[in-house]
DNA sequence: AAATGCATGTAACGCGTTACATGATTTT
DNA sequence: AAAATCATGTAACGCGTTACATGCATTT
Protein backbone atom coordinates (compact mmCIF):
# COMPACT_ATOMS: atom_id res chain seq x y z
CA UNK A 1 0.00 0.00 0.00
CA UNK A 2 1.20 3.46 -0.41
CA UNK A 3 2.55 5.37 2.22
CA UNK A 4 0.61 8.26 2.08
CA UNK A 5 -2.14 7.29 4.44
CA UNK A 6 0.13 6.47 7.00
CA UNK A 7 1.02 9.87 6.88
CA UNK A 8 -1.81 10.80 7.48
CA UNK A 9 -2.64 9.06 10.23
CA UNK A 10 0.54 9.74 11.75
CA UNK A 11 -0.59 13.35 11.78
CA UNK A 12 -3.97 12.68 12.91
CA UNK A 13 -2.16 10.90 15.65
CA UNK A 14 -0.75 13.90 17.06
CA UNK A 15 -4.01 15.92 17.12
CA UNK A 16 -7.15 15.94 15.31
CA UNK A 17 -7.22 17.98 11.99
CA UNK A 18 -8.50 18.69 8.37
CA UNK A 19 -7.35 17.55 5.44
CA UNK A 20 -6.30 21.02 4.86
CA UNK A 21 -4.33 21.40 8.18
CA UNK A 22 -2.65 17.89 7.18
CA UNK A 23 -1.48 19.49 3.75
CA UNK A 24 -0.59 22.71 5.45
CA UNK A 25 1.67 21.04 8.49
CA UNK A 26 3.23 19.30 5.95
CA UNK A 27 4.55 21.62 3.82
CA UNK A 28 5.89 24.21 6.55
CA UNK A 29 7.22 21.65 9.01
CA UNK A 30 7.66 17.99 7.29
CA UNK A 31 8.62 19.74 3.65
CA UNK A 32 12.59 18.95 4.04
CA UNK A 33 11.25 15.23 4.31
CA UNK A 34 8.00 14.58 3.18
CA UNK A 35 5.24 15.66 0.35
CA UNK A 36 2.01 15.58 -0.10
CA UNK A 37 -0.47 17.20 -2.25
CA UNK A 38 -4.36 17.72 -1.82
CA UNK A 39 -4.62 15.31 -4.29
CA UNK A 40 -3.72 12.40 -2.54
CA UNK A 41 -4.69 13.53 1.21
CA UNK A 42 -8.33 13.89 0.26
CA UNK A 43 -9.17 10.13 -1.01
CA UNK A 44 -6.69 8.69 1.53
CA UNK A 45 -9.35 10.71 4.29
CA UNK A 46 -11.98 8.80 2.20
CA UNK A 47 -10.37 5.55 2.60
CA UNK A 48 -9.41 5.92 6.09
CA UNK A 49 -12.45 7.11 7.16
CA UNK A 50 -14.01 3.95 5.46
CA UNK A 51 -11.66 1.12 7.45
CA UNK A 52 -12.76 3.36 10.64
CA UNK A 53 -8.91 3.51 11.09
CA UNK A 54 -10.12 7.56 11.45
CA UNK A 55 -13.54 8.94 12.47
CA UNK A 56 -15.08 12.90 12.29
CA UNK A 57 -14.69 15.17 14.99
CA UNK A 58 -18.85 16.12 15.05
CA UNK A 59 -18.71 19.72 14.46
CA UNK A 60 -22.25 21.65 15.44
CA UNK A 61 -22.08 23.34 12.66
CA UNK A 62 -23.83 21.37 9.96
CA UNK A 63 -22.82 22.61 7.12
CA UNK A 64 -22.58 21.24 3.72
CA UNK A 65 -18.91 21.33 2.67
CA UNK A 66 -17.74 22.89 5.41
CA UNK A 67 -14.05 22.45 7.47
CA UNK A 68 -14.04 18.62 8.45
CA UNK A 69 -12.00 17.55 10.89
CA UNK A 70 -10.91 13.82 11.42
CA UNK A 71 -9.34 12.45 14.85
CA UNK A 72 -7.44 8.68 14.71
CA UNK A 73 -9.62 5.96 16.13
CA UNK A 74 -7.99 3.00 18.44
CA UNK A 75 -8.12 0.58 15.29
CA UNK A 76 -6.07 3.50 13.37
CA UNK A 77 -3.70 3.67 15.75
CA UNK A 78 -3.01 0.15 16.21
CA UNK A 79 -2.29 0.37 12.20
CA UNK A 80 -0.18 3.14 12.80
CA UNK A 81 1.67 0.99 15.25
CA UNK A 82 2.36 -1.84 13.35
CA UNK A 83 3.45 0.25 10.00
CA UNK A 84 5.75 1.93 12.68
CA UNK A 85 7.31 -1.10 13.19
CA UNK A 86 7.83 -2.30 10.27
CA UNK A 87 11.49 -1.50 8.20
CA UNK A 88 11.15 1.24 6.10
CA UNK A 89 11.36 0.66 2.26
CA UNK A 90 13.57 3.28 0.77
CA UNK A 91 12.42 5.11 -2.55
CA UNK A 92 14.84 4.58 -5.65
CA UNK A 93 17.34 7.31 -5.68
CA UNK A 94 16.59 9.88 -8.37
CA UNK A 95 19.72 13.14 -7.85
CA UNK A 96 19.45 15.22 -11.46
CA UNK A 97 21.98 17.08 -9.93
CA UNK A 98 24.63 13.71 -9.69
CA UNK A 99 23.59 13.01 -12.66
CA UNK A 100 24.14 16.29 -14.51
CA UNK A 101 28.00 15.78 -13.06
CA UNK A 102 28.01 12.53 -13.80
CA UNK A 103 27.87 13.89 -17.37
CA UNK A 104 29.49 16.93 -17.04
CA UNK A 105 31.88 16.52 -19.64
CA UNK A 106 29.33 17.17 -22.14
CA UNK A 107 27.91 19.98 -20.38
CA UNK A 108 28.90 24.06 -21.34
CA UNK A 109 31.45 25.23 -19.29
CA UNK A 110 30.49 26.57 -15.85
CA UNK A 111 27.11 24.84 -15.82
CA UNK A 112 28.04 22.24 -12.94
CA UNK A 113 29.25 25.00 -10.74
CA UNK A 114 26.17 26.74 -11.48
CA UNK A 115 24.33 23.94 -10.38
CA UNK A 116 26.18 23.18 -7.38
CA UNK A 117 26.12 26.89 -6.12
CA UNK A 118 22.59 26.69 -6.38
CA UNK A 119 22.47 23.72 -4.51
CA UNK A 120 24.97 25.49 -1.71
CA UNK A 121 22.88 28.42 -1.43
CA UNK A 122 19.98 25.96 -0.85
CA UNK A 123 20.97 24.27 1.61
CA UNK A 124 22.89 27.38 3.27
CA UNK A 125 19.30 28.73 3.67
CA UNK A 126 17.72 25.18 4.97
CA UNK A 127 20.77 24.49 7.42
CA UNK A 128 19.78 27.92 8.81
CA UNK A 129 15.99 27.24 8.87
CA UNK A 130 16.32 23.84 10.55
CA UNK A 131 18.75 25.39 13.31
CA UNK A 132 15.76 28.08 13.85
CA UNK A 133 13.36 25.46 14.31
CA UNK A 134 15.63 23.30 16.47
CA UNK A 135 15.23 26.47 19.10
CA UNK A 136 11.61 27.11 18.26
CA UNK A 137 11.55 23.29 19.30
CA UNK A 138 12.93 23.62 22.42
CA UNK A 139 10.92 26.55 23.27
CA UNK A 140 7.68 26.01 22.48
CA UNK A 141 7.63 22.00 22.64
CA UNK A 142 9.24 21.72 25.99
CA UNK A 143 7.72 18.78 27.92
CA UNK A 144 6.04 16.97 24.71
CA UNK A 145 6.89 13.55 24.33
CA UNK A 146 7.49 13.85 20.50
CA UNK A 147 10.11 16.78 21.27
CA UNK A 148 12.97 13.79 21.25
CA UNK A 149 12.07 12.33 18.28
CA UNK A 150 11.19 15.49 16.06
CA UNK A 151 15.15 16.98 17.38
CA UNK A 152 16.21 13.81 16.21
CA UNK A 153 14.47 13.83 12.41
CA UNK A 154 15.15 17.45 12.16
CA UNK A 155 19.93 16.81 12.77
CA UNK A 156 19.09 14.67 10.07
CA UNK A 157 18.05 17.42 7.59
CA UNK A 158 20.64 19.43 9.83
CA UNK A 159 23.49 17.29 9.28
CA UNK A 160 22.75 16.06 5.49
CA UNK A 161 22.40 19.91 4.92
CA UNK A 162 25.99 20.20 6.13
CA UNK A 163 27.43 17.77 4.54
CA UNK A 164 26.37 18.64 1.25
CA UNK A 165 27.67 22.27 1.85
CA UNK A 166 30.74 20.62 2.48
CA UNK A 167 30.79 18.70 -0.26
CA UNK A 168 29.94 21.54 -2.62
CA UNK A 169 32.85 23.68 -1.52
CA UNK A 170 34.93 20.39 -2.71
CA UNK A 171 33.24 19.88 -5.64
CA UNK A 172 33.94 23.58 -6.80
CA UNK A 173 37.09 23.63 -6.20
CA UNK A 174 37.43 20.49 -8.08
CA UNK A 175 35.47 21.84 -10.64
CA UNK A 176 37.58 25.09 -11.14
CA UNK A 177 40.81 23.28 -10.45
CA UNK A 178 42.49 22.72 -14.41
CA UNK A 179 43.83 18.97 -13.18
CA UNK B 1 9.45 15.92 -20.51
CA UNK B 2 10.67 13.07 -18.15
CA UNK B 3 14.51 12.86 -17.42
CA UNK B 4 14.65 9.20 -18.68
CA UNK B 5 15.35 9.87 -22.03
CA UNK B 6 18.38 12.38 -20.98
CA UNK B 7 19.97 9.28 -18.61
CA UNK B 8 19.76 7.14 -21.94
CA UNK B 9 20.96 9.93 -23.76
CA UNK B 10 24.19 10.74 -21.27
CA UNK B 11 25.10 6.97 -21.30
CA UNK B 12 25.23 7.10 -25.01
CA UNK B 13 27.67 9.69 -24.72
CA UNK B 14 30.25 8.26 -23.02
CA UNK B 15 29.83 4.85 -25.30
CA UNK B 16 27.60 2.95 -27.24
CA UNK B 17 25.31 0.78 -25.69
CA UNK B 18 22.07 -1.64 -25.83
CA UNK B 19 19.12 -1.11 -23.61
CA UNK B 20 20.41 -4.25 -21.50
CA UNK B 21 23.85 -2.41 -21.29
CA UNK B 22 22.50 0.89 -20.00
CA UNK B 23 20.34 -0.91 -17.90
CA UNK B 24 23.49 -2.87 -16.07
CA UNK B 25 25.62 0.54 -16.24
CA UNK B 26 22.70 2.61 -14.28
CA UNK B 27 22.40 -0.38 -12.06
CA UNK B 28 26.13 -1.40 -11.43
CA UNK B 29 27.41 2.09 -11.56
CA UNK B 30 24.96 4.68 -10.79
CA UNK B 31 22.53 2.71 -8.25
CA UNK B 32 23.74 4.84 -5.68
CA UNK B 33 21.79 8.06 -7.06
CA UNK B 34 20.24 6.90 -10.18
CA UNK B 35 17.72 4.09 -10.78
CA UNK B 36 15.65 2.90 -14.53
CA UNK B 37 13.92 0.33 -15.23
CA UNK B 38 13.76 -2.00 -18.62
CA UNK B 39 9.91 -0.89 -18.80
CA UNK B 40 11.37 3.35 -19.11
CA UNK B 41 14.70 2.34 -21.00
CA UNK B 42 13.34 0.52 -23.99
CA UNK B 43 10.61 3.37 -24.96
CA UNK B 44 12.82 6.05 -24.39
CA UNK B 45 15.23 4.22 -26.78
CA UNK B 46 12.23 3.86 -29.52
CA UNK B 47 11.40 7.60 -28.54
CA UNK B 48 14.71 9.00 -29.23
CA UNK B 49 15.75 6.79 -32.42
CA UNK B 50 12.19 8.22 -33.58
CA UNK B 51 13.32 11.73 -32.86
CA UNK B 52 17.08 11.18 -34.44
CA UNK B 53 18.83 11.73 -31.15
CA UNK B 54 20.29 8.49 -31.42
CA UNK B 55 20.82 5.97 -34.04
CA UNK B 56 21.31 1.95 -34.61
CA UNK B 57 24.84 1.22 -34.59
CA UNK B 58 24.65 -0.97 -37.51
CA UNK B 59 25.61 -4.73 -37.12
CA UNK B 60 26.29 -7.13 -39.30
CA UNK B 61 23.97 -9.67 -38.23
CA UNK B 62 20.51 -9.05 -40.25
CA UNK B 63 18.78 -11.10 -37.04
CA UNK B 64 15.43 -9.86 -35.87
CA UNK B 65 15.27 -9.52 -31.98
CA UNK B 66 19.26 -9.36 -31.69
CA UNK B 67 21.46 -7.26 -29.62
CA UNK B 68 20.36 -3.72 -30.86
CA UNK B 69 23.53 -1.48 -29.90
CA UNK B 70 22.92 2.51 -30.18
CA UNK B 71 24.80 5.73 -30.61
CA UNK B 72 24.28 9.39 -29.84
CA UNK B 73 23.74 11.26 -33.06
CA UNK B 74 25.71 14.98 -33.01
CA UNK B 75 21.53 16.47 -32.77
CA UNK B 76 21.30 14.06 -29.53
CA UNK B 77 24.79 15.66 -28.25
CA UNK B 78 23.02 19.13 -28.66
CA UNK B 79 19.82 18.05 -27.02
CA UNK B 80 21.73 17.13 -23.63
CA UNK B 81 23.91 19.76 -23.33
CA UNK B 82 21.20 21.99 -23.36
CA UNK B 83 19.54 19.95 -20.74
CA UNK B 84 22.88 20.14 -19.15
CA UNK B 85 22.97 23.46 -19.09
CA UNK B 86 19.69 23.84 -17.21
CA UNK B 87 19.06 23.58 -13.34
CA UNK B 88 18.68 20.20 -11.90
CA UNK B 89 14.81 19.95 -10.78
CA UNK B 90 14.37 18.93 -7.08
CA UNK B 91 12.34 16.11 -6.34
CA UNK B 92 10.00 16.00 -4.08
CA UNK B 93 11.82 14.37 -0.52
CA UNK B 94 10.01 11.05 0.86
CA UNK B 95 12.10 9.67 3.24
CA UNK B 96 10.09 6.93 5.03
CA UNK B 97 12.37 6.44 8.11
CA UNK B 98 12.41 9.87 9.18
CA UNK B 99 8.69 9.79 8.66
CA UNK B 100 8.92 6.93 11.07
CA UNK B 101 11.20 8.49 13.32
CA UNK B 102 8.65 11.73 13.43
CA UNK B 103 5.85 9.53 14.90
CA UNK B 104 7.87 7.88 17.03
CA UNK B 105 6.41 8.57 19.84
CA UNK B 106 3.75 6.29 19.17
CA UNK B 107 5.93 3.15 17.39
CA UNK B 108 6.71 0.15 19.65
CA UNK B 109 9.98 0.40 21.67
CA UNK B 110 12.92 -0.22 20.30
CA UNK B 111 11.18 0.10 16.47
CA UNK B 112 13.23 3.02 15.67
CA UNK B 113 16.41 2.37 16.77
CA UNK B 114 16.09 -0.59 14.49
CA UNK B 115 15.35 0.85 11.63
CA UNK B 116 18.30 3.04 12.32
CA UNK B 117 20.50 0.49 12.87
CA UNK B 118 20.06 -1.23 9.77
CA UNK B 119 20.67 2.46 7.81
CA UNK B 120 24.04 2.56 9.70
CA UNK B 121 24.99 -1.08 8.04
CA UNK B 122 23.82 -0.07 4.77
CA UNK B 123 25.49 3.13 5.26
CA UNK B 124 28.57 1.38 6.03
CA UNK B 125 28.69 -1.11 3.05
CA UNK B 126 27.66 1.68 0.57
CA UNK B 127 30.84 3.51 1.86
CA UNK B 128 33.28 0.60 1.91
CA UNK B 129 32.01 0.14 -1.66
CA UNK B 130 32.17 4.02 -2.77
CA UNK B 131 35.84 4.09 -1.25
CA UNK B 132 36.40 0.58 -3.36
CA UNK B 133 35.29 2.27 -6.32
CA UNK B 134 37.35 5.73 -6.01
CA UNK B 135 40.21 3.53 -5.99
CA UNK B 136 39.19 1.64 -8.89
CA UNK B 137 38.28 4.61 -10.67
CA UNK B 138 41.54 6.15 -10.14
CA UNK B 139 43.73 3.27 -11.43
CA UNK B 140 41.66 2.06 -14.67
CA UNK B 141 40.41 5.68 -15.80
CA UNK B 142 43.33 7.40 -15.49
CA UNK B 143 43.80 9.90 -18.11
CA UNK B 144 40.01 9.39 -18.93
CA UNK B 145 38.37 13.18 -18.86
CA UNK B 146 34.99 11.87 -17.43
CA UNK B 147 37.12 10.69 -14.32
CA UNK B 148 36.75 14.42 -12.38
CA UNK B 149 32.99 14.59 -12.92
CA UNK B 150 32.92 10.70 -11.68
CA UNK B 151 35.24 11.62 -9.27
CA UNK B 152 33.08 14.67 -7.61
CA UNK B 153 29.70 12.38 -7.88
CA UNK B 154 31.57 9.30 -6.00
CA UNK B 155 32.34 12.04 -3.09
CA UNK B 156 28.65 13.00 -2.99
CA UNK B 157 27.63 9.28 -2.11
CA UNK B 158 30.80 9.20 0.04
CA UNK B 159 30.50 12.57 2.00
CA UNK B 160 26.20 11.62 2.48
CA UNK B 161 26.82 7.94 3.22
CA UNK B 162 29.40 9.20 6.15
CA UNK B 163 27.00 11.88 7.32
CA UNK B 164 24.09 9.31 8.09
CA UNK B 165 26.42 7.10 9.58
CA UNK B 166 27.23 10.31 12.06
CA UNK B 167 23.65 10.92 12.45
CA UNK B 168 22.94 7.47 13.07
CA UNK B 169 25.24 7.56 15.51
CA UNK B 170 24.12 10.66 17.36
CA UNK B 171 20.14 9.44 17.22
CA UNK B 172 20.90 6.08 18.78
CA UNK B 173 22.26 7.75 21.57
CA UNK B 174 19.23 9.82 21.51
CA UNK B 175 16.59 7.36 21.37
CA UNK B 176 18.56 5.22 24.09
CA UNK B 177 19.00 7.96 26.29
CA UNK B 178 15.83 8.32 29.23
CA UNK B 179 16.20 12.43 28.80
C1' DA C 1 -19.91 44.16 -3.17
C1' DA C 2 -15.38 42.66 -4.36
C1' DA C 3 -11.32 40.53 -3.34
C1' DT C 4 -8.71 37.50 -0.84
C1' DG C 5 -7.87 33.53 1.63
C1' DC C 6 -9.65 29.19 3.68
C1' DA C 7 -11.23 24.67 2.47
C1' DT C 8 -12.90 20.52 0.01
C1' DG C 9 -12.84 17.61 -3.69
C1' DT C 10 -11.97 15.28 -8.36
C1' DA C 11 -10.52 14.35 -13.24
C1' DA C 12 -6.85 13.82 -16.20
C1' DC C 13 -2.46 12.82 -17.00
C1' DG C 14 2.37 11.16 -16.77
C1' DC C 15 5.93 8.64 -14.74
C1' DG C 16 7.83 4.49 -13.22
C1' DT C 17 7.63 -0.32 -11.60
C1' DT C 18 6.29 -5.05 -11.92
C1' DA C 19 5.38 -8.89 -14.21
C1' DC C 20 5.16 -11.27 -18.03
C1' DA C 21 6.09 -12.98 -22.88
C1' DT C 22 9.42 -14.02 -26.12
C1' DG C 23 13.54 -15.39 -28.20
C1' DA C 24 18.88 -15.65 -28.89
C1' DT C 25 23.22 -17.24 -27.09
C1' DT C 26 26.28 -19.57 -24.17
C1' DT C 27 27.44 -22.95 -20.79
C1' DT C 28 27.10 -27.48 -18.70
C1' DA D 1 19.67 -31.37 -24.90
C1' DA D 2 18.87 -28.75 -20.84
C1' DA D 3 19.80 -24.97 -18.16
C1' DA D 4 21.30 -20.58 -17.50
C1' DT D 5 21.87 -16.15 -18.93
C1' DC D 6 21.68 -12.50 -22.21
C1' DA D 7 18.41 -9.50 -24.36
C1' DT D 8 14.24 -7.15 -26.13
C1' DG D 9 9.84 -5.56 -25.54
C1' DT D 10 5.02 -4.50 -23.68
C1' DA D 11 0.70 -4.47 -20.87
C1' DA D 12 -1.24 -3.40 -16.66
C1' DC D 13 -1.22 -1.09 -12.75
C1' DG D 14 -0.48 2.29 -8.96
C1' DC D 15 1.22 6.45 -7.22
C1' DG D 16 1.48 11.24 -7.24
C1' DT D 17 1.02 15.88 -9.31
C1' DT D 18 -1.39 19.43 -11.70
C1' DA D 19 -5.12 21.85 -12.73
C1' DC D 20 -9.48 22.83 -12.19
C1' DA D 21 -14.26 23.41 -10.04
C1' DT D 22 -16.66 24.77 -6.18
C1' DG D 23 -18.10 27.35 -2.32
C1' DC D 24 -17.59 29.37 2.59
C1' DA D 25 -15.56 33.13 5.48
C1' DT D 26 -13.30 37.25 6.25
C1' DT D 27 -11.39 41.42 5.15
C1' DT D 28 -11.33 45.88 2.54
Amino acid sequence: MSTTPFAVLGLLSIEPMSGYDIRREIEESLSFFWSESYGQIYPALKRLEAARLIAPVTQARSGIRGRRVFRITALGEAKLRAWLAEPPVPQPPRNELLLKIFFGRHAPPGACAAHVRRLRIQQQQLSATLTRMTRQLHAERHGDPNLRYWLIVVSAGLSRADALIQWSDQALSALAGGS
